[in-house]
DNA sequence: AGCTCTTCCTGAAAGC
DNA sequence: TGCTTTCAGGAAGAGC
């Protein structure tokens, strides 16, 4: 399931085999799949991809003619990606979208997403703009420490269902969401109100230290992950957390990782990540 | 305004 | 073994 640093990994390596690249054609092999813009399909032919940016845990294509930029938003959703021609899926039947270019290091990028939780849109300046305000919250990464205190200060309610709104902090799903508040020591059901400053700093620098290094690490490939070159990322290696109920906490503390399942599946050591009021 | 609940969808895993 | 049922998951929309 790509979150930030996928979707990171992704834009990456378009940039670095697509910039510059002319799109001949996109076929759309079914039209549901575009959420917005579809009747505009037929201006992208011949327009060049001059930017890739990652607006939370979607890749955003820039794409200019005519000294007009318009954009090819990819959400990837749950289990939506995009791959290089050379990159067999198990699945090729829930390929929806191919772009061909040429100029490129790759002749052809897919949209593939057999869940068909993630969508496609087809925007103009305006309306990029619009989706991105509606949208997308701070992005971890780039938000200043003081101001993402006084957003997290804010606010009320759960500490984890607030790491993943989307609209506060674009980019957090449930598996970075466990990792962070691991190694952060807080509780996934910890009020936030009940935060301190000081706590709120800690668990600012431990969301960036996991990203960055989920990023450098080229993602976490559970459930099928693949970059568009068809690497897997290394980052599920170093997981302390998801997916590993009933096993011993790596801390060594003695007690077992245990699963919440109320809501989305909290993964969490009952002993380090005490839920009193510790700060 | 801001919660929670339901819906979308398919492959994998569990259940029988 | 093989069929059926359940479940996972992000985000939109409904309902309160």
């Amino acid at each position: 399931m790509p979150e930030l640093p996928e979707a990171e990994v992704v834009a990456r390596q378009l940039r670095a085999r697509l910039l510059g690249a002319q799109l001949n054609d996109c076929l759309v092999g079914r039209a549901d799949i575009v959420r917005e813009g579809l009747h505009t399909l037929l201006w992208y032919h011949g327009a060049v991809l001059e930017g890739v940016e990652r607006y939370g845990k979607s890749v955003v294509l820039g794409l200019k003619k005519e000294d007009e930029t318009r954009y090819v938003v990819a959400e990837l959703g749950m289990t939506g990606l995009l791959l290089f021609r050379t990159t067999q899926t198990k699945y090729p039947q829930h390929v929806h979208v191919r772009m061909s270019f040429t100029g490129g290091r790759e002749p052809e990028l897919r949209y593939w997403n057999p869940r068909r939780f993630g969508r496609m849109s087809l925007l103009d300046r305006a309306g990029l703009d619009r989706y991105r305000a509606r949208r997308f919250g701070v992005d971890p990464l780039t938000v200043p420490c003081d101001e993402f205190v006084r957003l997290v200060q804010a606010k009320r309610g759960r500490l984890k269902p607030l790491l993943m709104h989307q609209q506060v902090i674009a980019g957090i799903g449930n598996i970075y969401a466990n990792e962070i508040l691991f190694r952060a020591r807080l509780h996934p059901n910890r009020e936030v109100n009940r935060l301190r400053g000081a706590t709120i700093v800690t668990l600012y620098d431990t969301m960036q230290t996991v990203l960055r290094e989920a990023i450098s690490c080229g993602g976490s490939s559970v459930k099928d992950f693949y970059a568009p070159d068809g690497t897997e990322g290394r980052y599920r290696l170093r997981h302390l957390v998801y997916g590993k109920e009933g096993q011993p906490c790596p801390n060594r503390c003695g007690r077992i990782i245990r699963r919440l399942q109320s809501e989305r599946s909290s993964f969490f050591c009952p002993a380090c990540q005490s839920n009193r009021l510790l700060g």
